[in-house]
DNA sequence: TTCTTCCCCTCGCATTACAAGGGGTTCGTC
DNA sequence: GACGAACCCCTTGTAATGCGAGGGGAAGAA
């Protein structure tokens, strides 16, 4: 009701993609790297993070597969596959290009172009 | 199908607030500003510019009058309230750190914070 | 035992971008 | 005058998608 503006729209799956680059992950920890990497701005919640996970899955830009975590609990490791990493490349240029749009139309910009 | 990137999310409404920011502008001309500041990058389709342009006004962030335009043709003119004035503030400064975020997790980063 | 943290999931609601389709008008050109 | 392009407005339906709310279960600490 007090609507504020619901950025994050269609960012999730490449995050989630990136949270995943540099090797497998659980869902919880993907959450939590987001988090951890974005200082506490981007928060997962729950009912966003496992529905995006099986559409990823769906798509076959992920692969999950049942293990133990570090808390030595039963938890879903989540890794890219081939077809994920090169989704993850296009979609972190098309984020770039679109940010850098975005950037200059509201007069908030962090570098680029030519001086 | 193919499915791209569909960045765009949520971010229509801020782009538009900020077009009428410096005067009164129809449907229309809304859309070539954005299209024209952001290089052609940003392409505002008239199924999503009307309808959005419809629910600020709803909102009360925007307010609509019918006029002439340059063309000498009948159009609707919005011009930004009050309210929509603070919004387009808030939105503005939302997106600055949302767009960090996302580039800090993305890792394309167009500089800000301390070196 | 109880509580917290970790870890998984689904359902339904509201919102939203967009394609597709429909109009009408002005002006330049043939 | 006819024709077409550019200008300008609109609505309907569809497919996503984020998220709140709700449910469960297991490990370890207190």
């Amino acid at each position: 009701m007090t609507d504020s503006l619901n950025l994050l729209k269609g960012t999730v799956d490449v995050l989630i993609l990136r949270a995943l680059e540099n090797g497998p992950r659980h869902g919880y920890g993907v959450a939590e790297w987001i988090e951890g990497v974005t200082d506490g701005t981007l928060l997962l919640e729950e009912g966003t993070l496992y529905p995006a996970l099986h559409r990823l899955q769906r798509k076959r830009l992920v692969e999950g597969e049942w293990g133990v975590s570090d808390n030595n609990r039963r938890a879903k490791f989540y890794r890219l596959t081939d077809a994920g990493r090169r989704r993850l490349e296009r979609d972190t240029a098309d984020w770039a290009r679109y940010a850098r749009a975005v950037g200059q139309a509201l007069g908030v910009e962090g570098r680029s172009g030519t001086p």
